[in-house]
DNA sequence: CGAATGCTAACTGTTGACAATTGCCCGTGT
DNA sequence: ACACGGGCAATTGTCAACAGTTAGCATTCG
């Protein structure tokens, strides 16, 4: 594992400033100017550039040309847009995933759905939205598609993101994730159904795009 | 339209370098080197850095690190893995064409459709292929949801790489585009049935599916 | 007093150069 | 003849600097 520690500079550079976006450190609207970055991370401006490069292909930044890069900020629409590409990506994924998953995957699918359940009644919101995502993931990863997985990484984190501002701004859009759909989902990959599997997943983000909408009407 | 004008320099340099890649001038495998691209286009490497940086977002090149960056040569997995998460894409996005698909968008894709069929009559494949692509492009287009034709565009291109470089390994997997299959995806779309559109998209992939698996076998 | 115009400061897009690493070639030893 | 190791060229990763552009502000004119 000598080719895996050599991480490109900017890869660093990119995760933290993934990290401090993620969990609120940089606000939404926040100007991220180059030259600060770069000396904020003790390096030049090229890696910093990459870094920014890099956000902006997963939407958590938008680069105005001439005009500088800033945090993403994301609204209900984007919200829409992300959770109905999510859907068909998952949709399609379940259906792979019901003809390839592994014995493992599915124990460790098993694993992240009792997780869930268990942080949902522990308390922590922000855990148990964690474990949701986890969950979600691994249903992608069981489709043994790499591109799927990747695209699905770029749609996830932009719900993450989303979340928190929504929620900043509203915190009547706190949720609970749905444990008892998602059980819905693993039995039926589990007993190698895939019509039931779609159906699982389309009842899943009927149900929480009814439950937004609902909220944004009510509101 | 005075901000459109100001394409960035790396842009201009994404695009030369995507036609000359998806036309066949660059082979797949080829190294591109970023002072050679550099002197080629008249400027510095940091465009070109730029430019490579996105191709390979799209999938279009392979970046190495420390080694360089080369044409993608992509495999058939690959091929089977940008169709399943074409299919996936399109299956939602069919769904979601149906219901908000505008009277002009309907018509743009007969447009399309006509041409395919005037395209495959007239002979010449790759025209007729050009014009398959841009149907698939405007049913994703109807859905009306720029992430998702944001993330079909990149598959187009990849598909349209990966025809190319099979072809030239075996002609047999030369195939002229199923205008009726498409004809039934837009009668779905056009009639509002969004369960028949659906269905037709999936046909649609899995007659794809089928015959480049047995070309695979026969060969 | 409001609006338009010119100035200023700051930041990005681009450039050229330096340093570090990689792959290749050749020589040497077995 | 072949494997191994050192030196060399080539290429990328990184850096510092320049020039053009943009936003904000003050000034001036109507």
């Amino acid at each position: 594992m000598s080719q895996l520690d050599h991480k490109q500079l900017w890869e660093s550079i990119a995760d933290r400033l993934r990290e401090e976006i993620l969990d609120g450190h940089l606000p939404a609207g926040s100007r991220l100017v180059e030259t600060d970055l770069a000396t904020r991370f003790g390096v030049s401006r090229g890696p910093v550039r990459d870094a920014l490069a890099d956000l902006s292909r997963s939407g958590l930044v938008v680069d105005l040309p001439r005009r500088g890069t800033f945090v993403a900020s994301l609204r209900e629409e984007d919200l829409a847009e992300v959770y109905e590409v999510r859907r068909a990506l998952e949709e399609g994924a379940v259906r792979m995933a019901v003809a390839r998953a592994s014995e493992e995957e599915l124990a460790e699918m098993d694993r992240l759905l009792s997780a869930t359940e268990a942080a949902y009644h522990a308390g922590p919101l922000p855990a148990a939205w964690e474990a949701d995502m986890a969950f979600h993931r691994i249903c992608c990863r069981m489709a043994g598609n790499g591109r799927l997985v990747e695209l699905f990484d770029q749609l996830a984190s932009q719900t993450v993101l989303l979340m928190r501002t929504a929620l900043a701004e509203r915190a009547s859009l706190a949720w609970t994730p749905p444990v008892a759909v998602h059980r819905h989902i693993a039995d039926a990959i589990r007993g190698r159904d895939a019509e039931a599997a779609v159906r699982a997943v389309a009842d899943h983000y009927q149900y929480t795009e009814d439950r937004l909408a609902g909220r944004a009407k009510t509101e």
